[in-house]
DNA sequence: CAAATCTTCTGTATCGTTACAGATTTGTAT
DNA sequence: ATACAAATCTGTAACGATACAGAAGATTTG
């Protein structure tokens, strides 16, 4: 039962530094450096009383491993890297999207790392740094494309990641996305049913792929419920909302408007509204509009506007759990998950 | 002048991985491991001709150094932590900071980790992380109270951090601010110059130093301008959107209520809004308000309401700047900003 | 011309961790 | 007894970078 506790040998110096490694483990404990490595990690060569003796001790003084250390050995980073577009934070969703993730990974070692690019062309630069570099163990990205070089370029190196937003290449990744075919259905079928016919969607930049989502939610409902639908191609979400106002006004100005309006976000709602106002429009009366609502702005202060919610922290949760999952190598066809609009409040 | 390039030394061996560290450039261009490192580092000891040679080398080959490596050896993890309160996510805060930051820390080696945490009881868990796990190199943190244990602690390790928003412990720290004071001040200057005279303030939770800042402004405000402030302590800028409008309600209901409210925050507005609309209240007629204006929300659909903006942006740059500067010994004295509202478009 | 000095370069040890190849003890089979 | 296997434990080397203490050759000094 009591193995000697071996001393005389080559044993660990004493650990005398700051902070507990685990040699200060291994010195308290009289066991070898390697031994309190596979014990803390429930190697099957490593007796349980040891394993407990070890965890004890680790416990108590506060050992937690050195990342560096880790990191150097076997090239495990422990960290996410999040890659945004600064686009983005115009639409304000990097906040709830950063807390969801972080919801997830607060119970795990990783960090999460934000990295932040700026204009689409350079959507692979950080990519590529990150692959180059060996800076994360996984990877975050959002504003897909149909045809995504960042998406290839991973899976092409065997690299785990996530997407938030679908792709069109016959490539198996995991992704989360919001459903924007249904929003934009379901839009049109509110709108129609007040009897709209002429309707425009603010849409995304068509480069991305919920562009083509949207839009095809919109065409379906175009069909199906009998309208018709107006071009508005001068701006989308990724314009500035003075952008968007200035393209709807003159929309408006143009005569012959819309009398239903769909947008694909809430401050682009907000825009559009400011136009159809200054133009003399009323809401519910001359013109109905349908928008996604980040927040309970337009609920309270446009309730005329029937709007849908996003729940971009869902989204941030989901995410995480994807590329945690994938990292530890679960199949991608097994990480794909949807959400649909929230309907908030009705008139 | 042609050194022999030595051989059938010790010499390092071929790199062979994928890759290139500094035994990769002390291959080809035939030098020592040591050398190298002191040539990238542009030490006094090494020729400038072979600091030109490793150079043109590692940029060649891409070089980058292993982060891990460095901070292994160095101690110096090239990383700064973002440490955020949920709550501020309700306030929309967090992406507009986090590019900010971010465009600051692109031109260095840093990284930018995000680490929450929950409840404001919370707030020193991240902190004390940082400090025994040696995870970063500085720390931005914000949601200051007048005795911050976050600050004393940090000073007392001598770590370098920033904070958003400003302390009163007679230590001298980093920090950027927004002058609330000033803010409120102007807000009921505003209100006053409409012949208001009956004011709230929907202020920040009472234990952040800004309360005390915006507080003061406004009872300056009161005082100069000979206006009178009402009660309106039950909710805060923390309470949600839907127990502001309910708080703010019951004021109305009571009746006898003010003429003219500042809110401290956008998102706040829209709730006050809210509700006293829903009480009746015409705003710019019954009562006027003047409010922080996060976009162009409130302007565009309420212009009535006065507003004022504050540069989350412009703060990230500034506390990325002053953490960065301090880390490289800059004095904290010299390291602590203001700024000031910005008025956007009068009615 | 030997000694001292300067210039330039380099090997060794180390940071904390883990993979790998033993080593030691104990128990089992022959 | 002797060999063999099982159960536990441990030293060494390595990941990539840098601090430190030389080393080798060239140059100056008296």
């Amino acid at each position: 039962m009591d193995r000697k506790t071996s001393d005389g040998q080559a044993g660990p110096l004493p650990p005398s530094g700051e902070r507990p490694t685990l040699k200060t483990i291994a010195f308290m404990t009289g066991l070898g450096i390697t031994t309190v490595s596979r014990a803390l990690k429930d190697a099957p060569d490593i007796s349980s009383e040891t394993k407990e003796r070890v965890r004890l001790v680790a416990r108590q003084i506060g050992y937690q491993p050195n990342r560096a250390g880790v990191r150097l050995r076997t090239g495990k980073t422990n960290v996410i890297s999040l890659i945004l577009s600064l686009e983005e934070e115009i639409m304000g969703l990097t906040s709830p999207m950063v807390v969801g993730i972080s919801e997830v990974l607060a119970a795990t070692q990783y960090h999460l790392v934000v990295t932040p690019y700026r204009a689409q062309d350079n959507a692979l630069d950080p990519v590529r740094y990150v692959l180059e570099t060996g800076a994360a163990d996984g990877v975050i990205i959002s504003r897909t494309e149909p045809k995504d070089p960042r998406v290839a370029l991973m899976m092409e190196r065997n690299f785990p990641f996530v997407t938030h937003g679908r792709t069109e290449m016959g490539l198996v990744h995991p992704y989360h996305d919001f459903d924007n075919e249904r929003f934009a259905y379901e839009a049109v079928r509110k709108l129609a049913e007040r009897g709209r016919k002429r309707l425009v969607l603010l849409q995304p930049p068509p480069y991305l792929t919920f562009y083509l989502h949207m839009r095809a939610g919109f065409e379906r409902g175009i069909r199906d419920f009998g309208a018709t639908a107006l071009p508005f191609n001068t701006v989308n979400l990724d314009n500035s909302l003075a952008d968007i106002r200035g393209a709807a006004e003159a929309m408006f100005a143009a005569g012959d408007g819309p009398d239903g309006i769909v947008s694909g976000s809430g401050s682009g709602a907000v825009a559009l509204i400011a136009a159809l106002e200054a133009g003399g429009r009323r809401l519910g009366q001359d013109i109905d509009m349908v928008s996604k609502e980040p927040h309970m702005f337009l609920q309270w202060l446009r309730p005329e506007v029937m709007t849908m919610r996003e729940d971009i922290r869902l989204a941030g949760r989901e995410l995480a759990k994807a590329v945690l999952a994938r990292i530890e190598g679960r199949p991608a066809e097994e990480l794909q998950t949807l959400s649909y609009p929230i309907p908030t409040g009705e008139v």
